[in-house]
RNA sequence: UCUUCCUUAGCUCAGUUGGUUAGAGCACCUGACUGUUAAUCAGGGGGUCGCUGGUUCAAGUCCAGCAGGGAGAGCCA
């Protein structure tokens, strides 16, 4: 029975006998293995006798070399850790030919650099971090929304629904792509498609959450999500994971406090939970900002980031508030900004990180948005101008949730879709939702990868999925 | 997609105003040592300088194109 390297290090007891397997992290000394079993950021140190070994399993004890090991748990002998195993017999069970093998104990191997070996980098310290951390974030989400009574929905991942404008979506086709059937116009004949018409992978669940909504009341999606842009920055996949909760009944302050106490209680398991993963992550991230410029690096330590976040209240402003203050702002009186403010504009990154980081420094939502910069299916408020919609920033992250109320009164919704030019007969079975027992609602769509990348302290988003598909690069 | 930067040994990087045989640290290999902690010490092997073309007596170095990557922007989660 195989006992896991957590449990040895967290134990109290001594002097038992424990078999274990786990990759080599280092051999030193030939005598002193650093081995890793990827149940926690720790090693554990397995001593070997040198002279009872074979000189030929001696020599296959390298970086990387999967080992199982029988041996008794002592008190560390030498100076470093509290305990270690004494091995009373030990096998490789798959050697690794240190030449061939690119991350050796010494090596320094770039981000960038392990990224094109995103097959092997899990073996790393960084990744074993925030891949355990990235585990406990998704359950703490399931966990979060299951004590409350939500209901779990798998939303379909492929649509027929080409109207929410969420983005450039990936078509999704068994027709052959050299001779598609076409039409008399010429066009493509998609009733000979596998669906009988055109179809693509899903860019959001929102929709069809929204009518599982009007029968569970609360629900949330958590699945993957598609989207097709030419997007190149640290934040943004073509394949990413996204979180949807919907409620019934719940208006746009409703929306606000459930994000909020979403967001605050995500963190605080993680606190609970993966403290080691943090603690290593937090030195990493000091580290890397050590590189940067004094005026460039963060004021707060990840865990000091963290904590502030579970320990105040975010700011919440409407979007006009957001504008009087832009326009007051020194950076827009000494005409630093690239991009202008008015009432009406869309937000810039500048903008977004001027509010969040240098005014409030805390995460800000920003409600009550112009109708024209928002989605069709926001609830129009009385003054004829903003929708409910809310956003969330985050300090170096930027909008990590977006939602609304949504606009459950029918003869709005219809003249709205008509007016962005979304097709209504198409999307029949969104306004039957509000033609049978409407009600109010809201929900939001919380990035899950931004959520990783802000707890971990990660700068770039490809670094927190296990294999990211971004513009150009589908490996592995 | 736009702007900008980068690409030299397995990894991380030097490489001067263009000038002989392209360097360092680590990794790797060989030997020594054996309570080490990224073990240490001595020795050794390892390069189509991203690719293609151009300028020049001479290109890692200058120019152009292409490819890949980073950062920022747009779009958004």
């Amino acid at each position: 029975m195989r006992t896991k390297i957590k449990d040895i290090l967290n134990s109290e007891s001594l002097d038992y006998t424990v078999n274990i397997k786990g990759w080599v992290r280092s051999f030193r000394n030939n005598q002193f293995i650093a081995l890793n079993d990827g149940s926690t950021i720790h090693n554990i140190q397995i001593v070997i006798n040198p002279e009872q070994a074979d000189e030929a399993v001696l020599k296959n004890i390298q970086t990387g070399a999967s080992m199982n090991i029988n041996g008794k748990v002592i008190a560390s002998q030498g100076k470093g850790q509290r305990v270690e195993i004494v091995a009373e017999n030990f096998e490789v069970l798959g050697t690794c030919n240190p030449e061939e093998f690119p991350l050796q104990a010494k090596n320094r191997p770039s981000l960038e650099y392990l990224r094109e070996i995103a097959h092997l980098r899990f073996r790393t310290n960084v990744f074993g971090a925030v891949f355990r951390v990235r585990h406990s974030i998704a359950y703490a989400i399931h966990k979060f929304f299951n004590d409350k009574g939500f209901v779990y929905l798998h939303t379909p991942i492929v649509t027929a629904s080409d109207a929410e404008g969420a983005g450039e979506m990936f078509r999704v086709t068994t027709l052959p792509f050299d001779n598609p059937p076409r039409l008399e116009n010429g066009e493509i004949d998609f009733t000979e498609d596998f669906f009988g018409k055109s179809t693509n992978l899903t860019v959001s669940g929102q929709l069809e959450a929204e009518l599982a909504a009007m029968s569970f009341g609360e629900v949330y999606t958590f699945g993957p999500t598609f989207r097709a842009e030419n997007s190149n920055t640290t934040r943004h996949l073509a394949e990413f994971w996204m979180v949807e909760p919907e409620v019934a009944f719940n208006d746009l302050k409703d929306n606000m406090n459930l994000a909020e106490e979403f967001i605050q209680y995500i963190i605080r398991y993680v606190l609970e939970h993966n403290m080691d993963d943090l603690q290593f992550l937090e030195e990493r991230l000091a580290n890397e900002e050590k590189q940067k410029p004094a005026n460039e690096r963060s004021e707060m330590s990840l865990l000091e980031k963290l904590n502030f976040v579970i320990n105040n209240q975010f700011e919440r402003i409407t979007y006009t508030e957001a504008i009087d203050i832009l326009l007051q702002s020194k950076p827009y009186q000494k005409k630093q900004f690239k991009y202008d403010v008015s009432w009406g504009i869309d937000l810039q990154s500048e903008h977004e990180r001027f509010l969040v980081e240098k005014h409030f420094k805390k995460p800000v939502i920003v409600t009550d948005y112009p109708k024209d910069i928002k989605a069709f299916y926001m609830r129009q408020n009385d003054d004829g101008k903003t929708v409910a919609a809310m956003d969330i920033l985050a300090p170096g992250i930027g909008e990590i949730v977006g939602g609304s109320q949504r606009e459950e009164r029918l003869e709005l919704l219809e003249k709205r879709m008509e007016e962005m030019d979304i097709p209504t007969e198409e999307m029949y079975w969104y306004l039957d939702s509000r033609r049978f027992g409407t009600a109010p609602h809201a929900g939001f769509g919380l990035g899950f990868e931004r959520m990783v990348l802000f707890i971990t302290g990660m700068t770039n988003i490809r670094d927190v999925i296990p294999f990211p598909r971004t513009p150009k690069n589908a490996a592995f």
